[in-house]
DNA sequence: TAGCAGGATGTGT
DNA sequence: ACACATCCTGCTA
C-alpha cells in the first residue's frame, strides 16, 4: 500500500507569506481512494478529497496552501513532483515542468510518478520549489527575450526600409555599390553619432556592398568604428534576409513606395532631412537612385523605374523568386568582372554554374561557362559576349594582380589572388 | 573540341 | 586612363 503520509505530511508553499507552510491534513488513510473534486465557484480555491471525506474547500485539503486560503498554488511532494490545479482538472509535473499525468490526477500519482535524475535524490519541498520557480523565471525569461527578439527584428525591418526608400539603396548589401556603401556608411554613422563615430573619417571609404559583407572580423577591426559598423551590418543584413522572405505582395508595396517617392520629391526631400538632417537633404543622388530596381523578389518591375527588370533569362530557370541579376544595371554596368563573379559565388541561385572550391584561398570552379558568360553579358549589356571573350578578360588580372594562376592549371578554376579573396 | 595564354586593337566612360 | 570587348594566333588537354 502507498504511504500516504509521504503526501499529506508534505509541506505547502504559502505565496502570501513565500514560506513554506507544514500540511495540516489528518485524513482516514486506510480508504482513502483520491479523486479530484468539483470546483466550487470562488476563484482559485480547489480540493482533493477522498470518498471518505466530506468534500469541503476550506479544510486543509486545498493544494497549494493550508486552510483554504484560496491560492492556486502548486503541491508540491516530497520527491520534487508537484501537482498544478488547472483551470477543470489536475495535473501532476515533475518538478522540472514534466507533465506526468493530465486528468483525473491524485497526488498518489505525483508521487508515483517517474523522477527525473535531479529530482531523485530526496529533493525536499523547498528545493523543488526553488527548482521549480527557477525554471519558471527561465521560462518567463525565454518569452520575453523572444518577444524582445521580434521587436527588435521588426524594427531593424522597418529601419532597413525606411532607409532603402530613402537612400534609395537595395536591401541586399552584396548589390551596394561604392556610392550605395557609401551613402550606408553615412546613414550608420548618423544612427550611431551617439558613439562618436566621425563621418569624416569614413568619407574616403572606397569599397562596394559586396567587399563589405566578404569582410571579416578582422578586417573590420582594421578600420575606424569597424566593431560598430560591423554590427550594424549584421543587423542589416538580418532585417534583408527577412525581407527576402517576405511575401511577394509587401514587397509589391515597397516598389509602390519607391515610385510614391519618385514622383514626388518634396516627400523625399523631408524624409532625408528627417534621416540625414539638412545639410544632407535632397544630395543623395547617386546612379543606383534610377537604377535599383525594388521589385527584385517578385515578377516585373515597376513601369516608372527605367531600364529594370528584363530578366532575360526568365525562360531559362524559370525561377523568379531568386534575385535578379539584371536588376540595377546601370549601376550593375559599373560592376567589375571579379565583383560580378564574387556577386555570382555568393549567389545560391547560381550555385550550378560556378562555386567555391576553395574558399579560403579564393580558388573557384566555372561549372556552366555559357551561363555566366551570357550573365556577365546582361549586366555588360553585350549580347554577343562569350566565356572565350569573359576569360580573356580574366586573364587581364592576371598582371593587374587582382587574380592569380592556380598552382594546378586547371580548366576553367580560377583563383583571386589574396587581398580579393576575402 | 573546348579551353588557355597572351598580343593587338577598338570602345565606352 | 581605365576596364574591358573583340579578334587573333598558337598551344594544350
Amino acid at each position: 500500500m502507498a504511504d500516504y503520509s509521504k503526501i499529506f505530511n508534505t509541506n505547502f508553499f504559502d505565496d502570501e507569506t513565500a514560506q513554506m507552510v507544514p500540511g495540516t491534513a489528518t485524513p482516514d488513510y486506510s480508504a482513502a481512494q483520491w479523486s479530484p473534486c468539483s470546483y466550487d465557484s470562488s476563484p482559485a480555491t480547489s480540493c482533493f478529497t477522498d470518498n471518505n471525506y466530506n468534500n469541503n474547500n476550506s479544510t486543509a485539503w486545498d493544494l497549494g496552501s493550508p486552510a483554504g486560503s484560496g491560492s492556486l498554488d502548486d503541491c508540491f511532494v516530497p520527491n520534487g513532483n508537484y501537482v498544478q490545479p488547472q483551470a477543470q482538472t489536475l495535473q501532476a509535473y515533475t518538478y522540472d515542468g514534466q507533465l506526468v499525468k493530465a486528468e483525473p490526477t491524485t497526488l498518489l500519482d505525483c508521487l508515483n510518478a517517474p523522477m527525473n535524475t535531479n529530482s531523485s535524490n530526496n529533493v525536499t519541498p523547498d528545493q523543488a520549489y526553488a527548482a521549480y520557480q527557477a525554471q519558471q523565471h527561465v521560462e518567463e525569461a525565454r518569452v520575453k527575450f523572444e518577444e524582445t527578439s521580434k521587436m527588435a527584428q521588426q524594427i531593424a525591418y522597418n529601419d532597413v526600409m525606411a532607409a532603402c526608400r530613402a537612400l534609395r539603396i537595395s536591401p541586399d548589401p552584396a548589390e551596394w555599390s561604392i556610392q550605395d556603401t557609401r551613402q550606408w556608411l553615412l546613414w550608420t554613422c548618423q544612427q550611431y553619432r551617439n558613439f562618436g563615430i566621425d563621418v569624416n573619417q569614413l568619407l574616403n571609404s572606397r569599397i562596394d556592398g559586396l567587399t563589405l559583407c566578404l569582410m571579416t572580423e578582422a578586417d573590420f577591426k582594421d578600420i575606424p568604428f569597424g566593431d560598430c559598423i560591423m554590427w550594424a551590418l549584421e543587423i542589416w543584413k538580418g532585417a534583408s534576409e527577412a525581407l527576402k522572405m517576405e511575401q511577394r505582395p509587401i514587397i509589391k508595396t515597397s516598389a509602390d513606395l519607391y515610385q510614391q517617392q519618385m514622383s514626388s520629391p518634396s516627400d523625399t526631400e523631408s524624409y532625408s532631412s528627417i534621416v540625414y538632417g539638412q545639410s544632407f537633404s535632397g544630395s543623395s543622388t547617386t546612379s543606383s537612385q534610377q537604377s535599383y530596381c525594388f521589385d527584385q523578389l517578385s515578377v516585373g518591375s515597376p513601369s516608372s523605374i527605367p531600364d529594370s527588370g528584363l530578366d532575360i533569362d526568365g525562360s531559362e530557370d524559370g525561377d523568379s523568386e531568386g534575385f535578379d541579376m539584371t536588376c540595377g544595371r546601370a549601376t550593375g554596368s559599373h560592376t567589375h568582372l571579379w565583383q560580378f563573379l564574387k556577386e555570382m559565388l555568393a549567389n545560391p541561385r547560381y550555385k550550378s554554374a560556378l562555386h567555391w572550391t576553395d574558399r579560403a584561398q579564393g580558388i573557384f570552379k566555372i561549372d556552366d561557362s555559357t551561363l555566366v558568360a551570357k550573365k556577365w553579358g546582361e549586366r555588360k549589356h553585350r549580347p554577343a559576349m562569350n566565356y572565350d571573350k569573359l576569360s580573356r578578360s580574366i586573364r587581364q588580372y592576371y598582371k593587374k594582380g587582382i587574380m592569380k594562376k592556380t598552382t594546378r592549371s586547371q580548366r576553367l578554376v580560377y583563383q583571386f589572388c589574396a587581398h580579393y579573396a576575402n
